[in-house]
DNA sequence: AGTTGATTGAAACAAGCGTTTGAAATGGTT
DNA sequence: AACCATTTCAAACGCTTGTTTCAATCAACT
């Protein structure tokens, strides 16, 4: 009745068949979802027996729990959080969050089932979401928050400039949440020359900049900006 | 094997047993998805026998199409797009524009699970998806576009129009959709003060406005906008 | 080689699913 | 009252699910 542990649990070399298992698992739930996917097909693709599951990770809710917090691991090992010398203008470094939150979440970096699982999460939250919030996202909404601070100059309260970084996020959350429809609303050429990351994060960037009156409005009186760089 | 149609084919005074499975469905699925929600809860919630369901739908497939179909027409019938007199500034027809979008989204004018629904659609879309698209979304999308070709007078091309129509959804978006994970991020207190729909909307609608450089930027120099109107 | 504990495998289990059946109930028409 | 098509119901069917069983296999150590 208890959950069998992999044998010697302090550590071995490669837990191979565990490591499959979990990357299997986030694979399916993040395309069917957790009542959709099935332990048969997870094993089937991890080339396991199904009572491997039963045996290294207990059973399929503890599974899934697990494939989540895996994937999460592997993520931040992967895509760290940018770094700026103190010297990088404010302007920099929003630009450069953006862009690497646009290409964690749209880029071919990784692999896609990654980013859809934690969205899963995001979007009907299970156990496994606070944890995700607190680890991952919450760090990361309080650099925004900073930079953006330091772009208002402290004129911005602190929950006008929270309401400033949902706003930022809501735009790079919509491209990958809702990519579809997007693709639907979107001319197809338009899509693959102007919706990839690098010209996105220019975009949401210039459009926060312009609102905070760091840059020229986007379509100041005969003014054309189109043209022009982010940063200085 | 054909599937039955509930008797008189054309029209009788109440569907009754039909309309309240169709009902029961659609929060079901919208709570629950479509491969966790079960035919005999439906059925339950419906107070109807588990017969019923092929009787007067088919499957539980078509049973989901038509739920679908059903919580967007009804929706479509209780949040009908604002008309604007043509002496109404663009000003004044994106905040509207803004505040209806956001109201159908968040507001508690209608019952949350229709747009948890739709909601589902958007972020893995099937069949139903593009019958959406056409009938709902595209003309909102096309609507917000042509407020914004407005207010920029001419000065932006379509693409960017579409981008910055993009941005603006994007922020809605959010908050609907990634609701739980923005309650996390934000103290309660502020919360419920100004994540209300009219709040939020004025927000969207200044950001948008001070980027496109119809009033002055949020965090102006020396310049406070936060008791400022955002519509003359 | 022999023993021991960890790991794998095929088969079976109970439970829940969507779906179907055929008879009972219903309500209007003759 | 007798008929009829329409609508409801309880029960069962076949299938898939998550989980468990227990014997077979493997790897390491004596």
């Amino acid at each position: 009745m208890d959950i069998a542990t992999p044998a010697t649990p302090d550590r071995r070399p490669h837990d191979e068949p565990r490591e499959r298992i979990l990357l299997a698992a986030g694979r399916e739930f993040a395309e069917r979802g957790y009542e959709a996917a099935t332990v048969r097909d997870i094993c089937a693709a991890a080339g396991v027996n199904v009572a491997a599951v039963n045996y290294y990770v207990g059973d399929k809710h503890r599974l899934y729990i697990e494939s989540v917090k895996h994937a999460h691991e592997s993520r931040v090992r992967q895509v760290p959080l940018p770094e700026w010398d103190s010297s990088v203008p404010a302007e920099r470094r929003l630009h450069d969050f953006v862009d690497n939150m646009l290409e964690r979440m749209l880029g071919l970096a990784q692999p896609p089932w990654q980013v859809r699982l934690m969205m899963r999460e995001v979007l009907q939250p299970t156990e496994a979401c606070r944890e995700l919030v607190e680890d991952y996202i919450r760090p990361h909404f309080a650099i925004l928050v900073a930079i953006l601070d330091d772009l208002a100059g402290g004129r911005l309260t602190q929950p006008e400039l929270r309401r400033v970084a949902l706003s930022i996020i809501g735009q790079c959350f919509l491209y990958r949440a809702a990519g579809d429809v997007v693709g639907m609303l979107v001319p197809p050429a338009e899509l693959e020359t102007l919706h990839t990351p690098p010209r996105l994060a220019e975009h949401v960037t210039r459009y926060a900049l312009a609102a905070l009156g760091r840059v020229p409005p986007l379509a100041g009186a005969g003014m054309d900006v189109s043209s022009q760089d982010v940063v200085a």
